[in-house]
Formats: C-alpha cells, structure tokens, sequence
DNA sequence: GTTAAGACTTGGTCAAACTCCG
DNA sequence: CGGAGTTTGACCAAGTCTTAAC
C-alpha cells in the first residue's frame, strides 16, 4: 500500500498513445475505485494537505499520489468509457467518436497537452520517491472535439460542435521538463534538477498536475451531493437586477439545511486522521490546536449556527451512501493511508502547511532555489526629435525615454486626460531642469516619436515568420533560467520574473496619480527571498547587487521591491498559478467556501434576525452581510485620498443606494477598477427600512455604514464560522450557483449541447459577480456584418424558395443577379438547400444574439478565481465532457490538483 | 482599537498567438 | 495565403485580509 505515495512513472509514455483527448468517464468500477482511491488520497492529502503533496512524495501533490494510485485501477474503466461513450450517448458518443479519430493523428504530434504533460511529470518525479508505481495507462478515450468555443450560451446549437476539431492540440508541448527530483523533505539539494528541467521547454505543467486525468479520486469525500445541501441563495436570483440580470429564482430551498443532520452522520470523531475532509478539516485541526482547543469543546461563546456545524462540517461531505459502498474497502486502505501517512508526516508534516495562523508557524516551503529576475533591457535612444512650438529639440536619452512614453501613448484617452498630463509634466520637467526650453505642454508636439513607434511596429509586424521565430527563441534563451524555480525539490514555474519596465501609470478610473513616471527598478531596489542553502542568484547587471538577501520560508515570493509609484506598497514575484503552492491555498480557499455551505443558513437567519436589532452597529452588520451575501458584494476597505474613488460594501455612501418603494434598492457606485456597479434589487422590507434609517441624518457622501469597517465585519464574521471573511460569500455564491445550475440544466444531449449549459451558468456567475470588459471597438461593426450576412443568407433563401415552387411547376430557375442563368436543380434539391440554409441562418442569428448578450461579460475571471474547479471537472466526469472544453491549457495547469475529483463531488 | 505594513488574491486590458474562412 | 475574429497570456493595477506596531 504505499498507494499513497506516488508516483506514477511512466504514464507518459502510455498517455502519449493515446493522444486522445480525455473524456471523463465514470464507469461502476471506476468509481469503485475511485473511492478508494480517493479515501486514501483523502486521508493523506488532507491531512496535510497543505503540506501534503510536496512533502510526502517529494514531488507533487497529493495528487499525484492519488493518481497513480487511480491510475492503475482506473484505467480500465477509463478506456472503457472511450467504448463505452458511444453506447452511452447517442449524440454525445458521436462527437466524441468522430472526434477521436481525427485526434489521434494530431496528438501524435504534438502531445496531449496537459494530461500527457502531467503524467509525464508525475512519472519523472515519482521516480524518486516513488512508492508504487503502477502505471498504467490511463488513456482517455476520445478526444474532444474541440468545439468551437463559441460561446452562445443559451440557444443550443448543435451547431457548434461540428466545428471543430482542433485547436488546442498545440497546447501541449511540453513535456518534459520536469525533473523532478525527489527531494522530498527534508533535503535541499536540488540544483541539478532544475537545469534540466529547463531544456525541455516549457512544459508548464505542474507538477502537481501531472496525474490528474483519472477519474476518481476522491470520492467518499466529495460525495455529498446533496440536494439540500446547496441553498442556494434566494437571493441572488432574485435580484433583477438591471444589470443584466437574468431573473430566475429560486427561492427554494434555503431553508434548512441539512447540515445538521449530514453532518452528524459523518462521525467525526473518528474522521481525524481518516479522511479529512480536506483542507477544511486542516484549518481547523489548525485551529483547533493552535488556539482552540477550547473551541472545539465550548461552543458556548460560539454562535449558533457556528455550531451547528462545528462537527461535521466538513466532513458531512463525505458521508453518504456511496461510502457505503466503498467503505468495506476503504477501510483497508484506510489502514495503509495511516501507515504510509506516518511517514510522510514525518517528512513533512510540519512543513508547508498552509499558512493559517494557526498551524503553527507558516512554513511555506523548505527549499528554495531560484534565479533571481530579469531586468528589462537599457534604454535605447532613437534620437527622434520632438517638436517644441514646432521646433525640433535635443533631448538626452533620459529626457527622450519619457518623452517617448508620453508619445507613445498618445492615442489612448490616458494622452487626454488632464491629471494625466499633469502627472507627466511634473515628472518630465524634473528631469528635463528648470529650465529647458520645454516648458508648457500645449506647446509639445510629440507625434514625431509616435509616428516613429507606429513605424517601427509595422516593421516588426512584417518580419517574415522566421525572423520572427528566431527573436523568440533569442528571448527565450535569456530568459530560461529566470523560469523556474525549485521548491523543495520540485521545479516550479515562476509567475512575472521580469522586472516592470518604467513606464508612465495607468491608474484605473479617475486615479490621481496617472500619468507620473513609473521609475527604472535597478537591482538595487530588490530584495531578493531564497532557501538558506541556496546559491544567491547572481545579479544580471554587472557592477549593481541585490538590496537585500532573506532567507524567509514563511512566505511564499521569491523577489520584491517597492513600488515606485507608491513607495509603502511592494511588488512581488511570486510562483505561476500552476504550482503546488499556489494550488494548495487555491484548494484551501475552495473549502473555505465549502465550509460556508454548512453554515450559511444559520448565518442567514443570524443576519434577518438583526436587521431589526436595537443595536445600531449589529443592525448595520447584518445588513451588510446580507449584502455581500446576497449581491456578492466586496468587503469595501478604506482608500487613501491617493487613491481613485471607489467603494465596497462597507464604505458605501448615501448617494450609492437609492430607496425606491415599496422595497427596493437602487445600487449605483464604482466597484474595484471603477467598474460601475448598477442594480435595482428587491429586499426584505426590513433591510430596506434599515437603509433608509442609515441613510437619514446624513449627506450624500457620508458612509451609509458609520458604524462599520471590513475589520469588524470580518472579526463578526468570525464569529460566526472560523476563517469566515467576506470574500468568502463571492466564492461560495459563486460555485454554489455553477453547481446547482449545473445539476439543473444538465440535460441529455450531445457535447456542444452540455458546453453550452456550462456557459450559461458561468455567465451568470460574472453576472453576479459583476464581471465586465469594455465592450470591443469592432463590436458594432462585427455586428452589423453579422446582420448583413443574415440578410444575404435570407436573400437567398428567399431566391431557393422561388427556384423551388418554379422548379415543381416545371419552369426552370430565374436568372441571378448577374443575368446569369442557374442551375436547374430538382425540388429535391432545392429543399436539401433550404433546410440548409435555415439551419445557418439559425446559427447566425443564435451567435449574434450571444455575442450581443455577451459583450460586456467577462467570463474568464469567474472561472479563474470563483468557480471550484472540482465542480466542473466532476461535471464533465459525469456527463464525459472533455475537459479541455471548458478549461484551455493554462486552467488545466492551476487546477491540476482538481483533476482527481470523483465524479459525484459537488459544491 | 487604530493604523500601518506586509502578503496574497482578484481583475481588466492589450497585444500576441491562434483559428477560421474565403 | 491573408485578413478578420477569437482566445490566450502577459502585465500590472487594485482589491482583501492578517499581523505587527503604536
């Protein structure tokens, strides 16, 4: 049973076969095993999760363990699923079938991008540790088509599948890199490691995503599908807001529930070591030892819905029927997790646990081995004279450098924007001296270097595609060992190893300071974070050092220094999203959530029952809980006066909410970036006659919430369930909302069909979360080319219509446009061209409704950093989905620890 | 209890890369 | 092959939240 442990070695190879794209399958067998396996995975991820992965294997994540385990027992049913999809789905099989064949070709070539990717890493970095290894072959059954992304969301198309095939084969590519080393625990000694890694290009991915592709994992844990157990909140549905909402509503439910109960079932007890649920369980083993113990024991301080959940929590999770199943097996394997987990601990345990408070101390790692940054390169002087009432003027590099910034920039509305130009004079002039013949801005004529820029843009533009390559490849050479970096043993992907350019900034919305010179970083502005042991990286410029060297492993960046345009912030570099350290606390957020679910509805009727309290600051609390809760609004910090002027839930102003009778609220403010936030929502009358006290008394741009800021909000939070902040109600609305419009709308159908249900629900979620982008420049013009090309379509058809009733009546077509006479073709014919016809016409008309609907959402960022990605990988699991459907190749790499999900999880 | 410092997550934009289509 | 359209990823600003300091 070393099951735990990890590795999987070789998969790749056997991945590399099947190219296939991997669908997610649930098979009985499979999801036998995937219990197991993820019971194992449980106990030992969770426990330490944190930590877990990394330390344990050395290598990756917990999830690589679990997959390899997986793997060889899942396999089987895996490739079935590529057979059996067929059967299964009529539509569904069909695209994936017809898919499949197609692929495969491809893949060759290039790799299955992640998965092979992963498995590929997983297998070099097991090596080391290794404990077991089965590999087999996990193959995936039929690559997705790629469906055309479009994004329509609500019609069906069916169309869109057909489109097709392919893209995102490139993806993958790399390969390689991984060297993984084993490392593990305790040891730093990596170095070797990282070299290689390099050359093998890029694979990025993770480590921990290596494994991934299996089905299973962990399910006992996951299983809670409750029903009840989502409450959705009324609210958000219900909002209309005018924003774009759509209205739905579904009040249902929230009432009560089942947390008690579920969680109940779940024993805890026993779960300690067990199955952990996961990182939810680790926060609160943290807690719990750290400063709790009396927590755990006396819930008296501890409010009431507090308690409720206390003990199951989440746990409750993992308790249903399926376990039943599972259980005889899992308790075996639950006694080798123990064992293998006794040594894992042992290495790591302590390590990287997260970074609650509690645990202890926040060790985030124990090795650190990285390169440093790279510093952009000197400037360059192009000795383009600007004009100064309309006079070329000499200017020296530095002068010329801002001077360029400034030009370049020139047809944007920052080059409009008065503070801008202020900002930028006032920094210019202090570099071009008192007295310059530069004196006032309205006499500067800059479009000399603009027209320069514009030239040499083109210029680069029209490089032949291997000049191009070879610039890349340079580029690249230089920048590679900046890359990667080494943590505990494990090659990781640095995040933004490059050092900001200087430039002019670009405040968002009426920031005060745009426009002012965004300084040259040297490298004796940075301080540099690195493992004890490990070499300093050198500095890339020749005769300048480093600030400063750390050696602090309590956190997590690499590099740091202050920010230039506001000196008492920091810019850090930190590791790509992809890597285990980023995934853990990802995954911790995730649960965090989750943990939400069995508390909510205490929360809720802990917040409606204040909204009446005599206690002015309680009643403002609960108000603005329910807020956040219901609008997924932001917490709302203060901002300095340097600041652009924008608000959050607490530091709302009267002139932000309108009351508008009987009962509802009209919200109008600039949210974080100055995007506008405008809703007109329905509310408890309660709520809304607590608005209008706050609001009496005061000015238009007082705080509607005196009595508040986002620290006591968040301690009250607190209170109510541990770890709880108001963030944490965004993260929660918005997977519980994916999950359950998921499991709602999911009908039979084909992949297109399913993807198209997915989009839905997503854009619902940027809807609540009030995700936009500026609407793009060539919107309208794409729209009116759309309708045009309807319109031409239905010309004619209109044309085919006429052929055709001539065509049965004997006489032959009339002649086209040009005079030309067309083809005679049999009513039979004409129909099969009709029907054609309408059918595009159709989907013209469904993708520019869509494109419409969408052009002010933004969806990525929901799925980025809402969404639980377990959610729709256990979705597309149980609908066999391709993955790379909803997730492109850089979604796959951050969320390599979900690939693992058993098909039942839900939210 | 407030403020400040510090660390990390979230978020929109833009240009490059890629896809699609004629 | 070329250009329009779409997607991706780099970039870096702007939030949140915790903890240390007064």
């Amino acid at each position: 049973m070393a099951v735990q442990a990890c590795v999987k070695p070789k998969m790749f190879d056997d991945i590399d076969d099947d190219d296939e794209p991997i669908v997610f399958k649930r098979s009985n067998t499979t999801s036998r095993q995937n219990l197991l396996n993820s019971e194992i995975k449980k106990s030992s991820s969770q426990r330490h999760d944190g930590q877990s992965g990394r330390q344990v294997s050395g290598v990756h994540s917990s999830n690589g363990q679990n997959s390899s385990a997986q793997k060889g027992k899942t396999v089987p049913s895996a490739k079935s699923s590529a057979v059996k999809s067929s059967a299964a789905g009529p539509e569904a099989s069909t695209s994936s079938a017809k898919a499949a064949p197609v692929k495969s070709p491809l893949a060759n070539s290039k790799g299955l991008p992640s998965l092979a990717d992963r498995s590929d890493h997983s297998s070099k970095q097991n090596t080391s540790i290794v404990v077991k290894q089965e590999k087999h072959p996990i193959k995936q059954p039929a690559k997705p088509i790629s469906d055309s992304e479009d994004s329509e969301d609500d019609k069906p198309l069916s169309a869109r599948l057909s489109a097709g095939l392919s893209k995102k084969n490139s993806n993958n590519a790399n390969k390689g890199l991984s060297t993984p080393t084993p490392s593990s625990s305790q040891a730093p000694k990596p170095k070797i490691i990282v070299k290689k890694s390099s050359e093998d290009s890029d694979d990025e991915v993770p480590l921990s995503s290596k494994f991934q592709m299996k089905s299973n994992a962990g399910a006992s844990a996951s299983k809670s599908y409750d029903s009840d157990g989502k409450k959705p909140l009324a609210s958000k549905l219900q909002q209309n807001g005018s924003i774009m909402r759509v209205n739905q509503q579904k009040s249902p439910t929230v009432l009560n529930k089942r947390p008690l109960d579920k969680i109940n079932s779940s024993g805890q007890s026993s779960v300690k070591k067990p199955k952990l649920s996961n990182a939810s369980q680790s926060i609160k083993d943290k807690q719990v030892s750290v400063k709790a113990e009396p927590k755990a024991d006396d819930d008296d301080h501890i409010p009431i819905a507090q308690r409720m959940k206390k003990s199951g929590s989440s746990d409750s999770k993992s308790l249903p029927a399926k376990q039943k199943v599972t259980k005889v097996v899992s308790s075996s394997f639950k006694k080798t997790t123990k064992k293998s987990k006794k040594v894992t601990k042992k290495s790591k345990y302590s390590k990287s646990t997260k970074m609650l408070p509690s645990s202890g101390e926040g060790q985030k790692w124990n090795t650190l081995v990285h390169n440093g940054v790279i510093f952009p390169p000197p400037y360059k002087p192009h000795g383009v004279k600007m004009l100064y009432k309309g006079k070329p003027v000499d200017l020296t590099p530095q002068q010329e450098e801002v001077a360029t910034m400034f030009a370049v920039m020139l047809d944007t509305d920052y080059a409009k924007k008065d503070k801008f130009i202020e900002n930028f004079m006032n920094d210019w002039r202090k570099i071009l001296g008192r007295n310059h013949v530069i004196q006032k801005f309205n006499d500067c004529d800059f479009s000399p270097i603009y027209e320069w820029h514009q030239n040499e843009k083109e210029k680069k533009k029209q490089m032949s595609t291997e000049e191009k390559k070879a610039l890349k490849e340079e580029k690249l050479k230089l920048e590679e060992k900046y890359m990667w970096a080494v943590v505990d043993g494990v090659k990781e992907k640095v995040g933004n190893f490059r050092v900001e350019p200087p430039g002019l900034f670009r405040g968002r919305g009426e920031h005060p300071k745009m426009g002012k010179l965004k300084r040259r970083i040297r490298p004796n502005d940075i301080t540099i974070n690195i493992g004890k042991n490990a070499p300093i990286p050198e500095c890339p410029i020749p005769g300048e050092s480093w600030k400063e060297v750390r050696h602090d492993n309590t956190v997590t960046w690499l590099a740091f220094w202050n920010d230039p345009i506001n000196p008492k912030e920091f810019k850090y570099v930190f590791l790509a999203a992809s890597s285990s350290l980023k995934g853990q606390s990802d995954k911790e957020k995730y649960e965090k959530a989750r943990m939400l679910k069995d508390y909510i509805q205490g929360i809720r009727a802990a917040y409606t029952k204040d909204f009446v309290s005599k206690d002015i600051t309680k009643r403002q609390i609960a108000v603005a809980t329910y807020l956040i809760d219901k609008l997924a609004l932001r917490a709302g910090n203060e901002k300095d006066d340097d600041e652009a002027d924008t608000v959050g839930c607490c530091t709302l102003k009267v002139e932000n909410v309108k009351c508008r009778p009987p009962n509802k609220l009209e919200f109008d403010f600039l949210g974080k970036d100055s995007i506008r936030y405008n809703n007109v929502v329905e509310v408890e009358i309660p709520v809304y006659k607590a608005i209008g006290q706050f609001q009496t008394g005061k000015g238009e741009s007082d705080d509607l919430f005196d009595k508040l800021d986002t620290s006591k909000l968040n301690a009250h939070l607190k209170e109510l369930m541990p770890g709880l902040t108001a963030k944490v109600f965004r993260t929660y609305n918005a997977s519980i909302t994916l999950d359950e419009m998921l499991s709602r709308d999911t009908k039979d159908g084909n992949v297109g069909e399913k993807v198209v249900v997915y989009q839905h629900a997503n854009k619902e979620v940027a809807i609540i979360c009030n995700h936009q982008r500026t609407i793009s420049k060539s919107h309208a013009a794409q729209m009116s080319r759309l309708t045009e090309k309807i319109d031409e379509l239905k010309g004619i058809l209109d044309g085919l219509k006429t052929d055709l009733s001539r065509a049965r009546k004997g006489k032959p077509p009339l002649k086209d446009a040009d005079g030309k006479q067309k083809r005679n073709l049999t009513p039979e014919a004409l129909e099969r061209k009709i029907a054609q016809t309408d059918a595009k016409i159709e989907k013209m008309e469904r993708d520019k409704n869509t494109k419409e609907d969408l052009k002010t959402v933004a969806l990525g960022t929901s799925k980025i950093n809402y969404l639980d990605p377990r959610i729709s990988v256990a979705w597309c699991k149980r609908h066999e989905v391709p993955i790379e459907k909803i997730f492109n190749k850089s979604l796959l790499a951050k969320f390599a620890w979900a690939m693992d999900v058993d098909p039942s999880f839900r939210f």
